[in-house]
DNA sequence: GTCTATAACCGGATAGAC
DNA sequence: GTCTATCCGGTTATAGAC
């Protein structure tokens, strides 16, 4: 299994000795990752991690608090290729709907090799009290991050005045969504979340441009104070 | 902690031998239960169950599979409270806005005593291999009952003939969302999760009310498209 | 079929020495 | 930072009693 190796979180210390740590770091995250990829999450132990990375057991801990934080790594670095692979697509679109398609589909080729073990990573996000869970102070970083690229998204297309700050929000909050019927899609190559992605790409677009009528204003006024409550608890 | 004792699964067997044995089952779920409110369930071992209940250890073992399958157990009780609770609201109500804020806050009242453990039971139930899971198999009865329940709710009210089939399915997914937001709610007595469902509820009545106009037919076969979509997954 | 008692296994997590 | 030893709890196995 090819990855490109996108971690790297340089710390603030000198040279050489922050760099022999961060290697280590590195290939115990690299070790952990190939071993779930290839037998899954429970199946592969601590044990067999420290073992197949050439450390000790003990050590794995000493840069992983947990045998989840290692799906914390793993999440972080999918960021970071989301990231790398979506910035220039929005560059490249210019309208709402094909930016949209675009960064949807983009993602969903992202994770495409890791669809068999991300039913523990959901398992996890899903728990209030887990760090991974999208909502925590710990995950705020990256869905800081990830909001800002929907706004990036919805920047110079037409979009309803009272609807611009609420709507980063939302698409962020759609695209969990959608992840969330991958992790539970079993058709082959996840051909179904796809479909349902376009659809609700469709769906969404239409919604955003037929805002604006005047029949429309008590549903987004009442969509609005929806979503000013649900912020309330996101943020 | 007081709770109705709802379960009772009377086995095809003779009078007074399944009976005990049921008696059995249960004060192990009950027991259970008990201490998964009072301190949680990763702080509750096994072996505190069996201690309490004065079983042995071996024989919680007999009853539950697993001490994710002792959540199973409570899943099945809620859902008959549930449905007590639910069916003669539908019954009462005569309207779809008045049915659906009674039924969605008379589910909030039921779940209320359970939501400093309930992070656990999503946690399980967001994994797509694990039998909690609300689409696997294992869960198919009580999503067939769930769904059919939100059938009753639109009973007799005006919905547009193509929605129909679709809308009961679309109704139980909506509720699961609720749920999943309550989950995260860390208002006092989860108040905004209150908020959240009585919006909710009035934007979707409006949204069914609108549907049936010409100007909304276009969104409408997307939707119903998506949901067909969808609904392949699911059942 | 229902249940007890006890020991053992396994793997995540921790403590503390070097 | 790295290791070894140990703990802890979910789970299994066994052997026997009613």
């Amino acid at each position: 299994m090819k990855r490109k190796a996108l971690y790297r979180k340089p710390l603030a210390t000198t040279g050489s000795q922050a760099k022999k740590s961060e290697q280590t770091r590195s290939l115990i995250l690299e070790t952990a990752l190939e071993l779930f990829t290839e037998r899954g999450y429970e199946e592969t132990t601590m044990r067999a991690i420290a073992d197949k990375a050439g450390v000790a057991l003990g050590n794995t801990y000493y840069y992983f608090r947990s045998k989840e934080h290692l799906i914390q790594g793993f999440y972080d670095r999918l960021h970071e290729l989301h990231r790398e692979t979506c910035v220039p697509i929005i560059q490249r679109e210019r309208t709402l709907k094909g930016r949209l398609l675009a960064v949807m589909r983009q993602i969903l080729v992202n994770m495409e090799p890791y669809h068999q073990f991300a039913g523990v990573l959901f398992r996890s996000a899903a728990d209030p009290h887990s760090p991974l869970n999208p909502f925590s102070s710990e995950s705020e970083a990256v869905r800081k991050e990830s909001v800002e690229w929907f706004a990036e998204v919805l920047k110079g297309t037409r979009v309803p005045a009272d609807l611009e700050t609420e709507l980063p929000e939302l698409l962020w909050l759609y695209h969990m969504g959608i992840v969330l019927f991958w992790i539970h899609d079993r058709s082959a190559k996840q051909v179904k979340t796809r479909r349902l992605m376009e659809l609700t790409v469709e769906i969404i677009t239409r919604l955003i441009s037929i805002a604006s009528l005047p029949l429309m204003r008590p549903l987004r006024k009442s969509a609005i104070e929806l979503l000013t409550t649900l912020r309330q608890d996101v943020a």
